[in-house]
Order: C-alpha cells, then structure tokens, then sequence
DNA sequence: TCCTAACCGAGACGGTACGTCTAGTCTTGGG
DNA sequence: CCCAAGACTAGACGTACCGTCTCGGTTAGGA
C-alpha cells in the first residue's frame, strides 16, 4: 500500500520463497508505467483539494489521470492508500529530517513549532493531511504505514534535538525526550484536528514555554 | 444536527420565526417516538462495534433497528450524527462533569489520566470514539457539535480543577490554565490516535510529571 | 421472465405457499412503476434498432429510459429477457391470432406466409427477432418463453386453419398437421436466418406448392 | 475471417498491392506457429463445451492454451470465427460431401436425415453448434462463412441426391430440387433450434414422407 | 366519535460509485 | 518478427447504498 508496491517482492531465483499456494495475484512491478503512477498520485492531490476526501473517488482518480480504473486497483488497495502515497510523494524532503541546531533550544524549537502552526494552517495541506488521519484512524494498517513514514521521521528529529540539548546541559539530562517532544507536540496537533480554539503563534509559544519549564535542569 | 432534532425548534407561538415560505420540512417532534429514536442509536451503537464506521450504513441501522430509513433521515442529517448522538446518550453521565479535589492536585489529576488511559484502551469505547474523531475531522459543523457536547466540558473540568490549584497556591497563578490543560491531555490522545507508542498508565504518569514541573508555582 | 414478472405472485394471504426459506428477494410487484416499465422496454427495443443487440447494454438502456440500472435487475434477469417482453408487448395484438378462412386454403396460405415474409424482412423487425432468436439458442429458459408466448400462438393458428380444411375435404385427414405446419414454416424461417438465399413471395408460393403436394386429399 | 487468415495473402513479388501506407497490419502467415494454432482452437471447442459460448472468453482461450492474447488477435477477427474455425477444423470430413445413392430414394433421404437427427442430439455438437447459429444470427460476415463452409456443401449433396432422382425417374422434374431440400431439412433444424417439440427419427421419417409426396412424380 | 394530519414501517425509485471482468492495444524479453 | 506474458486504457457488469418518494397502517389530537 505504500510507496514501495505491497504486493510484489522482486523475484529472485535464489529464493522462491512462496510458493503458489493461493497467490491473489501478483502484477509484476518491473513493468509497472511510471507515467501512469505519477499521473494517479497527481490527480488524487487535485481532487482532494479541490472537493475534500469525502467526494473523492477511485473512478475521478481514474478519469482525471486518464488511466484505466484497474490500474489503480492493480497497485493500491484503496484511495487512502493512493492519497497517502500521493502526499509522502510531495510532502518529503529532506527538509523536515532535521530540526536547526544554533545552540539556544528555545528558539529553535519556536521556530519550528511556528512553522508547524504554519503548515497545518495552509489550506493546500489541511485538506489531505486531515483525510489521511480521517482515514488513519480506522484503518490501523495504513496508521502504521502513515506514521512510520511521515510522523516518526519528524518526531525522531525532535527527539535527536532534544538529546543534544541534554547534552549540552540546556535540558534535565533525566527527562525522557520522547515523552518530552510529544508534550511539545500533541497539543498543537489537538487544537487542529479537534478545532477547540484558534492554533497560532502565540499558542506554539506559550506550549512552548510550558514545556521548556518541564525540561529546564534541575539546580 | 445533534441530541436536539436540528430542523424544529418547538414552535413557540410568541416566534412564529419562519413563515411556511419554503421551509424545508418541519417535523413535528412532540410525535416523534421515542421507541423508534432508542432503537436506531442502539443498533447504531451496535453496527459500529461489530463492523466498523466504514462498513456502518443507514439502511443496515434501518434494518436492525426495524424502522424505516425516512425515520433515520426525518430526524438526523448524517449517518455520524445518530452515532454521534448515541455516543452521548450512552457516554456522559455526570461522571466526567466535574474532577476530584481532594487538594492533592498530582495525585487527583494522576487518577484522572489514568481513568482516561483506561477509557481510550475500551474495545467499546475505542471503535465508535475513533469513528466520531474520524468524522469530525472532515466535517467542521459536526465537529462544532462534538467539541460543544463531549470535549469541552470535560476540558472545562480541568480547567476548573487548575484554577482552583492556582488559588491554592499549588500552582502558578500567572499559567495560562488552558495550555497547560491541553499540555495534559493532547498527549494521551495523541498516542491513542497515532498509535505510535502504547498507552499506559507509566505514561500518562510521566506526561503528568513534566506537565506538573511546567505549572510549578514560581519561587 | 415474461411479461408477468417472474418473481412475485401476488401473495394470496390464503396459500402462504413458500416458507421464507432462502428467497433471494422479493419484490413487491403492485408497487411496480409502470411509467419505468414502459420507459424500459421503448428504449430497449429504440437501442436494438440503433446499433443491434451486441451493442446493446443495460446501461444504455437505462440511462436512455431515464432510470436506474437496479429498477431493470430487479424486475428482469437479462437484457434479452427486456427484450423479449418489448417484442410481446408491441409484436402481439390479435393480429396474428387467427388465419383467414375463405374457404380456399391455397390461397390463404399463401397470404398468410407471404405476409411472413414481409414481416421477417422489414428492418424494424429483422433485428430484434435476430437478437431474440440469438439469445434463445443458447438460454434453454428464455427459449421456451418465446416459444411458448410468440411461436406456438401462431403455429397453432396454422394447426386450427390446416384441420379445418380437413373437415372442409381439402386436405388429407390422416396427416399430421403439426408437421405440415412445420413443412411451411420452417423453410421461410431458415432461409431468413440462415440468409442462404434471398426470401421471396415466390419462394414462399414454391414452398406452399410442394407442401400442399403432400397434404393433397388421397384419390 | 476463417481458416484462411484474413488479413494477408500471401505477398506474391508480382502483385505488390499494397505500399505500406497505412496498412493496418499484415502478419507474415508463413511464419505462423501451427502449434498455436491447435492449441487456440482445441481450447476454444473444450471451453465451450464446458461453459457455452456467452461464457466463452478470448483470455480463457488464450490462458486454456498457453498462448499469448496477441496470438488470438493476430490471427482471427473474433472468438466466434475462433470456433467456427475450430468446428470446421473437427466436423468436416468426407462424411458430409455425399449422400448415399442406392437407388431408393426414400431409404436414402431416411439413413441421411435420421443421421442429422442423432448429430443434432449429440450433446457434444449441440453446443458449439448453437453457439455458431447465433452469432451468426447477428453477424452477417461470420453467416456467410458459416453457409459457404458448413450448411452450403451439405445442402448441396441433397442437390446431387435429388437431381439423381429425378433423372431415375424417382421425382418429378419440375420440381425446383433446391425447395425440395430445404422442406427436408429446415423442419428438422426449426425443431431443433426452437426446442418446440422433440426431434426423433420419427419425426424425420413423417417430414420425409409428407415432403415426397410432394416429390413424386405427376401421373 | 369520527376526521384528519402526522409519523411510522416498508421498500421502489433515479442515481453514483463500487470493485471485477473482459475487450482490444501496447510493451517487454526470449528464441 | 513471431511468440508468451501481462500491463495498459476503456467501459459494462451486477451490487450496494444513497437520499427521495410513494404507499398503506397506525395514532394522535381537534371538531
């Protein structure tokens, strides 16, 4: 279901490693149209944008892209699937693997943390991101594929940032960072999936500051 | 669109509000049955926990609960919005109105946390609670109409509980009471949603210490 | 199948005849749109004319008549079944109920498959009898339908007018008339399906001639 | 379309009739796999017969023997001339070329009509027999080929038979013979394709002796 | 007490999209 | 350049539900 095609391993001759006992099938991804791929995960990023996931189906994927119907069941197993390969096709640079480092953790966390704010509030993104945790939180098997390769990235840079601080004595050496970074995290999260109250600025700041006295080193 | 049939208001003759100009329908709620309304939101309730929100569909609430599919849509405007409803017929009891003081504030918000750790881990509570949350992400109006019944009153709870801390001299008066809330709670349903790392109660304990340094009152 | 659809007789409370064992469905004939049952069968019989039965497909027929696809799977098990009753409904008046009887029965013979011959080769007719013929080969049930409400009706006009003239003396009594039907009809049929060579009055005069040979009174 | 491949005659250097200008394709026949070729229409006669010919699929048949679906296409305009070659592949010897003269007529035309009898009972050509007629019911290219190979030789051998007859003196003259056969023969095919009544041997003997009577000489 | 307006169960209706199947074309790699 | 294999575009299949719309049948008040 993911960027690498779920149903086919590349055959290699030294290992027939299953034999074919009740095979559902198995498209032979060497010979798999990129052209057609690229055309679907384009479409599906239109469609979303354009009228939300609710009205988004397989068949407008199809049309838009020009591709046969089965090409996109050939390869994915549904259009959650097909959307979230889309937004790990153009979410992903290296650009969110690693947080800035200038020594003062408060402010780069603050700059994060806004440009965080940032993104889940341009429209260009909300409207996937929000169909893919939709979609996410009913189907654990696509939750995991969508936090292994969006979420824990992102939240293991934390993670590494805040180890360095640790070391460098600007955080308690005894708090666990993970718990630490999701503190930071999770509430941003929360305003924006749940709509309680406006996500801005000043709220990044002052989660910021709350949790950075959580962190600060003991005397 | 919720527990109080959104179309009719009780036509009160002192607001004879819409003229019969071209109202869309205005059903008569003082007929409605009580019978037919208990019987769709327990087979609702029922539908979601065997098969899922995805697989949850008006007719089949129609069929199981022996009803008509207009009595379903005379009353609700969404298939999410009779669970909705169901969630908060079954859901609320005074229980979560108002939290524990017992002046002990780490000790009554660790038995708080805790009791939502072991909620969000119900195989009851989980499916529908995921299909609402899912629901609601795309769905501002209904979202609206959960945040109001469900979220922000147990939110309210907190903050009542905090300020009445921050009186007591046992934590900072000058601590935005509904960051540090959400400081609480946005983790734990940050990891229930996410499913990133498992839920317990080690770690419900651990937010709460981190959190509870944040709120310290200041020397 | 037919023109009385097939799965529903009119439930008379004083047989309940079939336990509900496994009934598929059921579907409640006296709430039957004859409006969509019209709609249906002109377009069916305007869509076959247009681009032959090959071409011809549900949907089309559907979307022509203005109507959803499930309103004809309900009520007919195959597009050759709408078909059919198109081809009741228009092709049978009491038109060819019954055989001229002058007295002379050469020469209402030879109006009779004259007229057959017309018949078989106007246009508006030729395709669908095709289609229907077609379809009958290889659909053993369809095939009796047909037979039983558009072939035999006829064949035992010829059967009635051929013993007639028996009784009148004009034809020998101890030969079975259901095969002097055959030897009259069959040739002007096979001929036209099987387009051999072309179908012509005088052909049907040869045909007529030589069957007659053999009816002939014995001396 | 048939068993001589369509698309190309052999290039013969001395009528280059066609520049490659927009030729749609010309597969080289001499370099044709004649493995193929049997394997292809072995297939397509054992899968109809095992599923009847609306069943009958282009990738059955190219799946069934082992042969790529271009070989088909390549090859032959449709799954209908697939079996119409593979029919008269299997069913013409010499069997069929002539009919039997032992100076009775009347014995002959019975050995020959109640052998179409048994061959028109024999549930292995019932099937791919009815399959043929109709396609060729709609399809008029496939109906000429279908006549010229199949139904045309045979019609002619009663030709032969008859005209022997009627120059023994056995039949009268000026009777059209090509009529005559057709009073035979089509009786026994319309009972057969329309199933209205049952096709025994006494059922051909009665057609046989209404028919000659017809036949016989004038006094 | 009857009348009449409404809700109610039931389910047929016009539709949309589903996921599957097959047609017929195109591409790749092997012989 | 044929062939086996099979991915491709295209579109019909038959099914499942949608949300709307009658249908009787019950169940209220209001006359």
């Amino acid at each position: 279901m993911t960027d690498a095609p779920a149903p086919s391993a590349p055959p290699s001759p030294s290992a027939p490693s299953s034999p074919p006992s009740k095979a559902p099938k198995a498209p032979d991804a060497s010979r798999r149209s990129e052209r057609s791929r690229r055309a679907i995960l384009d479409a599906a990023l239109e469609l979303v944008g354009e009228s939300g996931f609710a009205k988004l189906t397989i068949e407008a994927i199809a049309a838009r892209a020009g591709v046969g119907k089965q090409t996109i069941y050939r390869w994915w197993p549904s259009k959650a699937a097909v959307l979230f390969e889309a937004c790990v096709l153009k979410g992903t640079g290296p650009a969110a693997a690693e947080l800035p480092d200038t020594g003062d953790l408060a402010a780069d966390l603050r700059t994060v943390l806004r440009a965080t704010v940032d993104e889940l509030s341009d429209p260009r993104l909300d409207a996937p991101t929000r169909a893919l945790v939709s979609e996410t939180a009913n189907d654990p098997e696509l939750g995991r594929a969508l936090t292994e390769k969006l979420l824990e990235p992102q939240l293991q840079a934390y993670a590494r940032r805040l180890r360095a601080a640790q070391e460098a004595g600007q955080a308690d050496p005894g708090t666990d960072v993970r718990v630490a970074l999701e503190l930071l995290v999770a509430p941003l999260f929360h305003r924006w999936l749940n709509r309680t109250l406006p996500l801005t600025h000043a709220y990044a700041d002052t989660v910021l500051d709350l949790a950075l006295r959580g962190l600060a080193p003991r005397p």
